[in-house]
RNA sequence: CGGGGUAUAGCGCAGCCCGGUUAGCGCACCUGUUUUGGGAACAGGGGGCCGCAAGUUCGAAUCUUGCUACCCCGACCA
């Protein structure tokens, strides 16, 4: 991608409403923006971001659960009949249709879930089965606050999983609570497990995810629900001896947005985001120092043509001064950054580390090899 | 919802107390010239229903009242 296409709106200082530094950065180096309180667009560089983070996620998630996609849109019989229609209160945003039939937007998807699961799931041979989703979520809150730390839209990861037995779903929340735990670390963060209160979503046991930064944030949350919603949504299997059983239930949550507001809080420094190359929206920029340099210019495409190939690149090929290419590049964080300028009549180039501000001369015949170093040993 | 704050150009701000030219500054943006290794310089230029509504007044960004939006603290959450 150049850098005189890309749509990333940067600036030199934060939105006075933005506090956190992760709201500040995401602000500064165009990753979102606000359209009301806990409402934001994700702008190029956000979805990115999001979509490192997803891939992660789904590549734990994948070996013990199958992707689905539910509906945002919920009937109101559905909620009536767990009984959360009149329970949940003002924090679920209702709307009507043209034929007055009431609905929600899904804040949270036990319901849609255990109508699907009693339509599909009709023997104890099937089980145990775990679906999964990423989607975004609504909630009225009754304060939204810091970025994407609470919103009233936001994406999330909601599992739930279905057995026969207790003991098969405690054996699932042990395995989705170690999974969870390399999750995280896949994604450069450290959690702890924190025994919780199970809240609206209701239930025997649940557990909170937490990573600890200028202070906790909450970034999962598992449940064992047993029979909580399977039974009066009469989410039902036929057990071994014919007899009709409800499901035990397990769900499992991780805030996406929230995710990543949180590794910009484990991440960062002064001059902007330090992310884990993991999830950081490219890998490389090159920076071409001067642009009306032909030689600088030239070798820089060419570089650029042959990385590109491989890595994610941008090519900042803006025709601005070299102080402030550097100034967004710390700022949006790629973790290395490739500074094609006057050593290049050498024949060489320099390659900054983002995250620990090393600095190498490399010959232009290296570059090459020296990259794949590199991002070999991140990973 | 309780408490506290803010609202003037895309972003950051001044002006308001004490009403009175055409509402101003920095950044960003456009044109031109010169620049190019850590947010360049000069010259020219565009962009405002001063949150909304009523009121006071000859005259309101400025005073009064009401409303709305947003931010922060609390309870709650992913």
């Amino acid at each position: 991608m150049r850098a005189t296409q890309l749509f990333c709106p940067t600036l030199k200082e934060a939105p006075n409403d933005a506090v956190m530094p992760s709201h500040q950065l995401m602000i500064r180096a165009g990753l979102i923006h606000q359209i009301s309180a806990g409402i934001y667009s994700y702008l190029p560089m956000g979805v990115r971001v999001l979509k490192r983070i997803e891939a992660i996620v789904r590549q734990y998630l994948d070996p013990v659960a199958q992707e689905v996609l539910l509906p945002v849109l919920i009937p109101s019989g559905l909620w009536q009949q767990s009984g959360r229609w009149d329970k949940y209160g003002p924090e679920l945003f209702r709307i009507v249709d043209r034929h007055n039939n009431d609905f929600c937007l899904g804040p949270t998807h036990e319901e849609v879930i255990c109508s699907l699961a009693s339509y599909g799931i009709r023997s104890y041979k099937q089980l145990p089965v775990t679906l999964y989703q990423i989607q975004t979520k609504f909630r009225d809150e009754i304060r939204p606050r810091s970025g994407l730390m609470r919103g009233r839209e936001f994406s999330m990861k909601d599992a739930y999983s279905f057995h026969a037995t207790a003991e098969c779903l405690d054996r699932q929340y042990d395995t989705m609570m170690g999974i969870y735990h390399a999750l995280f670390e896949a994604l450069g963060l450290a959690t702890t497990c924190v025994p919780a209160d199970s809240g609206a979503i209701g239930g025997d046991q649940s557990a909170e995810f937490v990573t600890q930064t200028e202070e906790p944030i909450e970034l999962g949350h598992i449940f064992k629900l047993g029979h909580v919603y399977s039974a009066p949504m009469q989410a039902e299997f036929h057990a071994s001896n014919g007899q009709q059983q409800p499901f035990f239930m397990g769900c499992y949550g991780i805030g996406i947005g929230r995710t990543m507001a949180a590794i910009i809080e484990a991440h960062h420094d002064a001059d902007g985001m330090c992310w884990p190359p993991a999830v950081a929206p490219f890998q490389l920029v090159i920076i071409v120092a001067n642009t009306k340099n032909t030689t600088q210019m030239t070798e820089a495409q060419a570089l650029y043509d042959r990385l590109n190939a491989q890595y994610s690149v941008v090519l900042d090929d803006r025709d601005s001064s070299v102080g402030a290419k550097f100034k967004d590049a710390n700022l949006i964080g790629y973790p290395l950054q490739v500074v094609v300028g006057k050593h290049i009549e050498a024949q060489a180039v320099e390659v900054i580390d983002r995250r620990s501000r090393a600095s190498t001369q490399v010959p232009l015949s290296g570059i090459d090899a020296y990259i794949q170093t590199v991002v070999q040993a991140w990973q």
